[in-house]
DNA sequence: GCAAAATATGTAAACGTTTACAATGCGAAT
DNA sequence: ATTCGCATTGTAAACGTTTACATATTTTGC
């Protein structure tokens, strides 16, 4: 076993030890049709394998060739929404012989942009990003590089030209767990989500609208809890939920807030689904550990991800590309946190 | 606001814009001190402003510079162990001017091999990485095309020279999950873990039979259970374990094996802890939500990704460096998964 | 046997940087 | 008026590729 921690093998190398020149050796590694005598090509080979030569993709990358790497930029590491999404992209870049960078914004756009500019300067042939809150800046600046791009989940205010989106369908999720409630006797229904400057988020606070109208019933306006995006922002929700007079209650994030809530709720002594029914949107990977277990709007994050890697590699090959914006639809698990109300 | 989707800009074209040469603008942009006209400075600086100027990582790399871009490979994406200390290494690149590559082996070492490729062609600047698995001939493919490497948390057999190593405390880790339970009285304790090739992580039963061994107990062989590190593995460790005569458990992984053992107690109508005291080693999401809440050993994901990050940024500017192994210490974190054993 | 066609291989420019070295201009000292 | 030293700026090579183009070699058709 021979460890050489000299410089990687270059193509001259390779070349010197065939015996032929460096466009030879170029036209062997790349497979491009060359007319050649076969034991040539096959020296080639064996001289590469011998040094194992890695081409230099900075270098290829130089002479404006492809890259073969891809940054996916998400505004929450821990969320595991994103995490799946990231799993499916990276899998469908691997098979497409691309490496992915992964960026976390930690919703702080100014955090995005020194992450933006670094992928830029990296050459990164193409990203998908989930933005930070909501900052079109951000995303001028992938446009003006002319890197293509997808947008993940969040809609932002501002037209952004040739840039595609792939995300789920907020309103329906709304509605769908809306429903569910609904299907189970309820009609005061509260709703508990984030106090998000994304405007798509709130979709979901219109589908659990029109859900409750379907049933000719107006929420008060109390009944539609919205705040921070964590722990803290949970417990006070929870709090506030206390004094409401509902029997339901549908959580539009499965993550912090959710936990803060259901964390809350048991410090209260409140019990689903005897004192409380609840549906969640989204899939938190303790599901089926709390008991009972919870029902759920599980969003697509893997067709997600795959459709947002496969559309940029098509944006990649042909830049002009545009696609319509994707709207994925969501699915219900059912599970034992939904009951009919108590009759009083 | 103009969006323009040509090439970026070069130095060049600041250059011509400011009517100087490349060489003046390459100094200026990057802060080296030479003797200059203080409104000559200045001009580049517009001038690259202007142009909205991002150097080209891919050229600089060239030259033989840093390349600006660190890979971190893990072997599983989904488990939060991972992931904290990614975010922590990404964090750490990102104050150090670098952009993270993360991979996922998926514990699959012929991917791996094919994502090791991949980021060497990149021309990574160094590398973290946990191996899947047993397969020292993927990390010398690192040495061989010398990549400064830190190991992370898996030991292999391998003698890699230069090739440093952080984790946590894996015998520690059983010893003190054990103590808690001894603590509280038990004698006849499980200890359920993953059937994994990776040398180290079987230290953690060495603690276990450690801590017994000091109340002089000599665990019955059955009691250790070991199978896969999926959920059904758990789920097989959870019915095993109910033909055992034990009063406690310590589960040695918190991921899916631990959902696994879980969810078949509840399945098998067995509660904790009075059927069953339980220590879990490991952190999951859901620690404080399932109730009684679980008693966990806390490894300290944060620290590792600082300390992996910190050594592989030293290990980059002075190659030779070499550091001994860092075998960072637990936590342990109370919860409501303990109780004496029933008197029967 | 010879030109032409077909096959096989080499040469060199370009990509965007960094940096050693050379070159310019200018005031001061001789 | 030279010459020197200093401050300032420019020139060009190198990094490892890809690929258009040129060249060399063989085969073919007559």
């Amino acid at each position: 076993m021979t460890l050489r921690p000299e410089r990687p093998a270059t193509i001259r190398q390779v070349a010197e030890r065939v015996g032929t020149s460096i466009a030879t050796v170029s036209y062997v590694l790349n497979g491009k049709d060359r007319a050649m005598r076969k034991e040539l090509r096959e020296a080639v080979w064996t001289a590469a394998r011998d040094l194992g030569y890695v081409g230099n993709a900075a270098a290829r990358a130089l002479k404006g060739m492809q890259r073969g790497l891809i940054a996916v930029l998400v505004p929450q590491f821990g969320n595991n929404f994103f995490t799946r999404i990231c799993v499916e992209v990276e899998a469908v870049m691997r098979d497409a012989g691309s490496v992915v960078i992964t960026g976390n914004s930690d919703e702080d756009p100014a955090q995005e942009r020194s992450i933006l500019e670094r992928l830029i300067a990296q050459q990164i042939d193409g990203c998908i990003i989930a933005p930070a809150l909501s900052r079109p800046e951000n995303l001028e600046l992938l446009a003006r590089h002319g890197v293509p791009t997808v947008i993940l989940e969040r809609s932002i205010g501002a037209d952004i030209p040739s840039t595609d989106f792939v995300g789920h369908d907020n309103f329906g999720a709304g509605l769908l767990a809306t429903r569910q409630l609904i299907a189970a006797g309820h009609r005061r229904i509260a709703y508990a989500g984030w106090n998000s400057p994304i405007a798509n988020i709130h979709d979901r606070i219109e589908g659990y609208r029109a859900a409750l109208a379907e049933v000719d019933v107006v929420p008060d306006p109390a009944w539609v809890l919205i705040d921070d995006l964590t722990l803290a922002g949970g417990r006070q929700v929870g709090e506030r939920l206390a004094g409401l007079d509902v029997t339901a209650l549908v959580i539009g994030h499965h993550h912090e807030l959710a936990k803060g809530i259901l964390g809350e709720l048991g410090r209260q002594g409140r019990r689903w689904p005897e004192d409380l029914s609840i549906v969640l949107i989204g899939t938190p990977e303790w599901r089926d550990l709390v008991r009972p277990s919870l029902a759920c709007i599980e969003r697509p994050e893997g067709e997600m991800g795959r459709r947002a890697a496969e559309l940029l590699l098509k944006k990649v090959e042909t830049p002009a590309h545009v696609a319509p914006a994707l709207l994925l639809a969501n699915t219900f698990l059912p599970g034992g946190s939904i009951a009919p109300p108590r009759v009083p």
